[in-house]
DNA sequence: GTCTTTACAACTTACGAAAATTGTAACTTG
DNA sequence: CAAGTTACAATTTTCGTAAGTTGTAAAGAC
């Protein structure tokens, strides 16, 4: 048992909250190793032995933020209704869970576009979970689709302009109605051109 | 006639041939104003009478090079081959032309982007261009289209998680092959998609 | 032995003062 | 009169220096 009376893993998700809490009150560029440590009462290099450095932390935030809206989103996927229907569900709140996260959270969400502009594994890691989510909705959705991890990454980069986080923010000033009724169009006519050429 | 013996669409024709090789040497972050004044023999106030501002003078900059990229690309359209053919040159041709770009000119690239994420009327106004050009291309490949406009917005869309600037750059890591490859699918997938929507 | 602290060097950020830049108005020039 | 310069104020950037941060190794504590 180490001496801060807490176990590794728990010290690690405390250092993750009072990371996500402080980026947040004080901004993504104002946050400190030696700041996270003294709120958890630990010296700066205890935190070392947890994160393999700083840019480990941040990940370790951004994963959290990840993961969260990863389960949100399963939620949505594993509701009712058709296939395609639950496919545009995915895309959409996935567009407004980003808006609302960029709004809410400007700086938080600054450390996802970081994490995301320095192809930061666990944004990697994140895109291939979602596109397995697309695979299996599009296997439902396209019956006979020869090659549904293709048409998956297909789909996926087609969304791509409405669903970067960089892209998000660029739209922000664009209505969220606009935004959706575009994505819905440019999904349901990806979803055709599949069937039509499976 | 002028003092500095130039006529004005002359001189500001100058100004931003020195302010676009001031960037590709120095930096965008380091041009400044006077820099490109002193540079052309006049005051810095000068350049105000044919620029409205720094700002001004940098969307000349990416003006420039966006029509010279326009320009390239409109003999790629107006190329032989079959309209879906010349459309998927248009965006080929398009992704190329930037990573070129990014990796020749990094900083007049970035001036670019900034231009971009700004929301500049000089990116969007480019983009009207493309979109119409996009329209054009659909008419004839997708024959009886009902709004070809709308059809070539959602293609317009399905395309930025390729060619737009910020994602281009993210792209650089990945063989430009790859990249090509999986645009040719997207946009094919699109057009039949709008052909089976019609 | 595990987990932490202390100490430290290399690097980065903060800060204040000085210098430079931007944009504008008044003035000058041809 | 058009087109430029000079002068100026507000703002931004630069720069040197001090302070702070990051990551690591050695030492300490339990």
């Amino acid at each position: 048992m180490p001496r801060t009376g807490l176990a590794p893993e728990e010290l690690k998700q405390r250092a993750v909250e009072v990371a996500s809490a402080r980026i947040k009150a004080a901004g993504y560029a104002k946050l400190r190793v030696t700041d996270v440590a003294a709120e958890l009462g630990v010296s700066h290099a205890a935190l070392y032995g947890h994160f393999s450095g700083k840019a480990d932390l941040l990940d370790a935030v951004v994963g959290h933020w990840l993961d969260i809206a990863r389960d949100t989103l399963l939620v949505t996927v594993s509701g009712p209704g058709r296939p395609e229907e639950r496919l545009e569900t995915l895309m959409i709140e996935r567009v407004r869970l980003k808006r609302a996260a960029a709004v809410r959270d400007p700086e938080l969400y600054e450390a996802y576009c970081q994490a995301t502009d320095r192809l930061r594994d666990v944004v990697q890691c994140h895109k291939l979970v979602w596109r397995d989510q697309i695979a299996r909705l599009l296997a439902e959705a396209v019956p006979d689709l020869n090659d549904p991890a293709k048409a998956a990454l297909l789909v996926q980069s087609s969304m791509y302009g409405f669903t970067h986080p960089r892209l998000v923010l660029e739209n922000l000033d664009t209505p969220g109605d606009e935004i959706e009724s575009r994505l819905r169009a440019v999904l349901h006519t990806m979803i055709v051109g599949l069937r039509g050429t499976r």
